[in-house]
DNA sequence: CGGGATCCCACTGGATACTG
DNA sequence: CAGTATCCAGTGGGATCCCG
């Protein structure tokens, strides 16, 4: 599975722990709620390849970060960008030049959070085969 | 931080090797971009919610799920729950009985969905506060 | 009880044009 | 270059009705 050089051995092993671990019960439902509202928000299809692309690459300029993420407007591109500063993930610097130059990276929030996604990545890199399965053959009985 | 009782020390543990591992590069773009979507869909918020009851709960019938995810319109559940049955997240089991009856319930495949899910719910729930923190800065300025 | 079928609105998000 | 502003199509998702 190529995906998983992405990672180092040391997270594919404690992405594997967790995968065998059960998660125990008893949670307040109002925290809850808005722990799953912070993850809904985060974990937004631009916002993950945004975080990924600024772990990797450190400091990059609006339009270097539009160049290598493809598909992405520019529109939703700011968007993103305003509430990932918003909830403090990246730092905004705007150099007072003409023309205009601003650049982002991740703050150590931001950093600690693509961590936290780590656990995701590799599971969706090992069982990218299993769901493309089950869906072929929940699609071929329909 | 009560929404942490949920995991289990060693879950805690393994989250913050988690985030403070450095996410190496070196990834084929293709493979990124299925991951992506992979993770998009079932990284939605019904799904999660789904996801984490029926961790919790074991089997559910259809009335009880749609009670207990609170705000879940009849429409989105079954839609949810398709979804993630053609994924081969979760069996479904019909007794064909009047009034009918069925049964939902995660498969091996989506229990460690489930697991890789710890991370981000570890990461929301220890850094709520600081990310509301960093929101209410960002508004008072503008 | 567990949905399927419809209607309909609100918002998401793309394309385009303009600007400091 | 790094946005903002505007317009517009597509669709996500709620409300409602119905049925086996």
């Amino acid at each position: 599975m190529d995906a998983l050089t992405r990672f180092t051995p040391e997270q594919v092993a404690a992405a594997k722990r967790y995968s065998e671990a059960i998660p125990p019960t008893d949670i307040d439902p109002r925290i809850e709620r808005l722990v799953a509202d912070l993850i809904g928000r985060v974990a937004d299809k631009w916002t993950m390849l945004v975080l990924e692309l600024l772990t990797d690459a450190g400091t990059l300029r609006f339009t270097r970060i539009a160049e290598r993420i493809e598909g992405i407007s520019q529109k939703m591109l700011t968007q993103t960008l305003r509430q990932m500063e918003r909830d403090g993930l990246i730092e905004r610097k705007i150099y007072p030049v003409v023309p205009p130059k601003v650049e982002y990276n991740l703050t150590p929030l931001g950093l600690t959070l693509g961590g936290a996604f780590c656990g995701l990545w590799v599971w969706a890199a090992e069982n990218l085969g299993e769901v493309e399965r089950a869906r072929a053959a929940f699609d071929k009985k329909a």
